[in-house]
DNA sequence: ATTATTTCTTGATTCATATCAATACATTGG
DNA sequence: CCAATGTATTGATATGAATCAAGAAATAAT
């Protein structure tokens, strides 16, 4: 069950044995089944999980109660409040399960505690997180220059099983457009390739 | 004229006298007058740019001939085409200097040997990454949650020299606004204001 | 200084998407 | 099985921002 989140830490970094044993020593597992939260809105986001297995997401609410969903992290992803987790003040996002899902959770301590005792590791972050702007760049430079079809079917071209996992108006909140929006985009979508 | 890179540097990690004079050895420095690039869509980007003074953008341009500014550098920021610099592929993105700018580049290959060479560059750039994405994630989510109106007083808020360095229309293209839908949510701020 | 160029403002109109409202459809739970 | 909840569709209308067009203001160039 580690082994999804070992096979990961290796794609930035060498990992030898011992340093799979420290990791086991300071990591947890946590199960969340669907509709569970990892972490709500006011609490101090206290650990980086990684997802082993299902799927999440995060998002925020705005005072009209509107959701807009941040993220979606199925299995192979990692999904925190960061800047809770970096600052410790209480975290404004929601993250949620949207299946059953296994998580691998890094406390702040054992993720200070990694940072020296598995040299790497700094590595392996300075990889992750620099592949996680490129993407939020890219998602962002598409919400600037694509129009609301272009962003479905790209969205779609780059995680073609998303409409199988996700409620429908869970991916019009990620775009940014509202249910009816995205019901009528698909309309036109799918009588054009009649 | 390095004491801001080094200064830029010590904040992520400890950088000893010895590695100051590695670095020396494999940077180099530019100076670009106003409207020079220092890059242009179709080029290959071979560098990191450290700003150490005056100012840069990076923007795209789409089918319409619309810019879309996706950054701005002023002194103390990096900027590149972190795509094309990685994968070596042809560029879309322009970088041109909007002030008389001096900047600390950093090519591909000294960049990996610096990370060999000196241990602590790795935290440095995981640290700057691990930033630029916390920063990238808000703007992403202002875009959604703000009003128009909303979007522009924040960007004041938090640059507020903003207004005197950069041109409105170049504000507006960062916002995804029209200059003529900026010029009217300034006007509106400017009576209320009264 | 005077012209040229860039930048900003203002008005009229169009267009895309949000909003509001109702209904259909699907899934889950008692 | 039926109610309850959650999810998706469809229509009518409102709204905010884009577009088109013209002119004013500011800045730079000769």
């Amino acid at each position: 069950m580690l082994d999804n989140f070992f096979n990961k830490l290796s794609k930035g970094m060498t990992l030898t044995e011992a340093e799979k044993a420290i990791f086991r020593q300071h990591i947890s597992v946590k199960r969340l089944r669907k509709h569970q939260y990892l972490l709500q809105e006011g609490e101090i986001c206290k650990s980086v999980a990684f997802v082993s297995k299902g799927m999440l997401r995060s998002y925020l609410v705005d005072e009209k109660n509107n959701e807009h969903i941040i993220q979606f992290a199925p299995e192979g992803w990692f999904i925190s409040d960061l800047n809770s987790f970096i600052t410790e003040d209480i975290s404004s996002l929601n993250i949620e399960a949207i299946e059953d899902s296994e998580l691998i959770l890094i406390s702040k301590a054992s993720h200070v505690y990694l940072e020296t005792a598995v040299p790497g590791f700094y590595k392996f972050n300075y990889l992750q997180y620099r592949g996680a702007y490129m993407s939020l760049q890219k998602r962002l430079t598409d919400m600037f220059m694509l129009s609301t079809e272009e962003k479905y079917t790209k969205l779609l071209s780059i995680y073609p099983d998303i409409t199988q996992r996700v409620p429908q108006h869970m991916i019009a909140s990620y775009l940014g457009l509202t249910p009816e929006t995205l019901s009528r985009v698909r309309k036109k979508l799918f009588v054009k390739k009649d």
